[in-house]
DNA sequence: GAGAATATAGAACAGCGTTCGATACGATGC
DNA sequence: GCATCGTATCGAACGCTGTTCTATATTCTC
């Protein structure tokens, strides 16, 4: 029922999934569900502690590395990675405060990296803190549905990004200059970059904090200039 | 009306804001609400942009300092001081992908502060997005409302973190090692030291891209170490 | 075979956003 | 003076939602 459930959300979104909706696909009455799941809240989170824990064994190679903070990284693209395959799934990341299994887990993941760095215990606090707020705020981005301006005019993704960036460019630069100067980039930008240059910048600041060297640059990472 | 819509989300959040809950207040028929607006995603629009002018007015006097990442700190703070006094602002601050005015012009303004740093426009770019998204993560944070065993416990917010805490100082410290070091920090944190640590991480990090030195001291930081 | 635990639904309820159609009010035009 | 048109208001209804109640099967246990 689960698996129904969350093909509901992959397919159609977190709106799509009513009970009436999900009885239907399960060729079963409606108040069935209840039997297993107390309420529609419940069930969202079984599914997000369920797919959490895919992402969860998906990315345990990525802990074994040496540099812990590059971890980090690799953890938070992995959850990035789910966040464009279900927009739903960010959403709901952060409902429940750290109580299920898995997202506990997951913040206990990223806290370990931190522990093999040298830092108090409030900091690496904070830090993981910061971290997931960073990956909760860019998934709750990419959850946004797209404007219904966009629906109705049947462009393409890219296409649509051109037409923003044009009408930022429109702007009277005098009282807009930097939405001019980066309409641009606005047009072109992939979310993958924009998220992990801010995952960089925030990385490089934890680097800085435990007294560490910049940045190894051999992980994919684009120099910072 | 807006008034008084906002009154209602700041009374009784978001869940609250329902039209005939409007209705009664404003001592009219549920449907005359429709002669004003077109739907509840745009009521809820045009509060969010109401309030995010008044932060836009409130914070301008932030933006004059010399220091343009200082600039931009108290400018992030001044919408996290807005995201405690209203957790549903947080929710949908993010809903329109820029094109409403105000919003528009908070993205603006923490742009111009970088335009003044030796950054590339892309890299101004992924700079001011990252800034926001994190800024919405730890709103969205805020906005989430208390689980429910925290409603019926009828414990002061402090003690049900302490609670919190004790629940991860009980954990096996053999599994969860990270969980049991931070669960004194957990049970003691507060809110806005927390915002403020991960947002320095971000701006250090901001810095050192744009070749500055680290960070002054003087502006109500805690040495890093 | 009796009875308990497990599992399944149909029907109804209260609430929601939204739409429809009717009804006023006031200014404007002839 | 009367008709007309845009402004403004609202009661009633529609279709949808999560949820609850109650009744009924199915299956396992003694």
């Amino acid at each position: 029922m689960l698996r129904e459930a969350i093909a509901i959300l992959d397919e159609a979104g977190e709106p799509a999934l009513t009970f009436r909706a999900l009885a239907a696909r399960l060729g079963g009455g409606v108040a069935s569900i209840y039997w297993y799941v107390g309420s529609r809240d419940e069930l969202l989170e079984l599914a997000t502690e369920d797919v959490m824990g895919g992402v969860l064994a998906e990315s345990e190679p990525l802990t074994h590395g040496t540099d812990p903070v590059a971890n980090v990284r690799a953890i938070a693209l992995a959850l990035f990675d789910e966040f464009v395959r279900r927009p739903w799934f960010g959403q709901f990341m952060l409902r429940n405060s750290g109580l299920q299994p898995n997202s506990m887990a997951m913040f206990e993941r990223l806290g370990q990296q931190l522990m093999r760095l040298d830092l108090t215990p409030k900091q690496r606090f904070h830090a993981v803190s910061s971290v997931v707020s960073y990956v909760v705020g860019v998934a709750i981005d990419l959850a946004e549905p797209p404007p219904k301006e966009y629906l109705e005019s049947g462009l393409a993704p890219a296409e649509f990004l051109r037409v923003l960036g044009d009408r930022w460019r429109a702007l009277d630069p005098e009282a807009f200059p930097f939405a001019h100067q980066v309409a641009d980039e606005m047009a072109t930008h992939d979310d993958v970059d924009v998220f992990r240059s801010g995952l960089d910048l925030l990385l490089d600041g934890l680097r800085l904090q435990a007294g560490l060297r910049p940045a190894p640059l051999d992980v994919g990472r684009e120099p910072s200039r």
